[in-house]
DNA sequence: TTCTCTGTACTATAATATGTAGTACAGAGA
DNA sequence: TCTCTGTACTACATATTATAGTACAGAGAA
């Protein structure tokens, strides 16, 4: 598990700890059942402090993405425990529609729309 | 110009403000050259300060997106003058692409996300 | 048992973001 | 001249982000 963490970045660093393990599960990189690094171990290896790495768990852990034991460490959690509430359809809808509006203000058509979503979903 | 604003959002006032004027301009309910209500009218009319509203007009000007003139106030910019920059391009992508691994870490299919990304372009 | 590693919960500090409030100024136009 | 415009300040309060240190209970290995 590779976890790149760029520090010049506007995203904070919890949140791209955060979308890496979202993007790795997605891949298929990190498999159901299989053992995230501990809080420790990866706030050692990235250089970041262990509570920053610990909101990110903390995150995962809240939306059922993963399952926590005291000494296993972090798991990905089974496919039938993440479940997608209202609250995330929503909010993966809004920010879409955001995105969307966004590139249609800037002269982007929406047939160009449509092949840049059709690529990124082709890349999973 | 209708501007609703959730102050119960977690997301900022000011860019609430922003996405609204985006959504307009990409619905056509705002229209090149058009006037925008000036800083202090719109912060009167939806309550919130004016430095609220500055920041908001603030960030549309740095994007291009309206330009601003001492007496006429804010007005829609030329569609010329709406230029996606390789910066907006990637930040876009880079939001769709977590959008899209959500969706899938969450058992949504390619094909449901494709739907739902369609749907959405289609009200425009 | 003892030891170590785990998540987790604290406190504290610092920097930055967000929102509000008030004041002030120069330019444009009636 | 008068009014309205964006804009630039200062000041204040709160929330977010990140770091740092300490501490504790549970799980498992020795």
């Amino acid at each position: 598990m590779f976890m790149e963490i760029e520090f010049e970045s506007e995203e904070p660093i919890y949140l791209q700890i955060y979308n890496q393990i979202i993007k790795g599960i997605s891949r298929g990189e990190l498999e159901d059942g299989e053992e995230l690094p501990s809080v420790r171990q990866l706030s050692s290896d990235i250089g970041v402090d262990k509570n920053t790495v610990n909101k990110a768990y903390g995150l995962l852990k809240q939306m059922g993405i993963i399952t926590t034991h005291r000494r296993k460490g972090a798991v990905i959690a089974g496919k039938e425990r993440r479940i997608l509430t209202d609250y995330i359809k929503k909010k993966i809808k809004n920010e879409m529609d955001v995105l969307i509006a966004t590139g249609l203000c800037f002269q982007v058509s929406k047939e160009e729309v449509m092949s840049m979503v059709k690529s990124l979903i082709d890349k999973y």
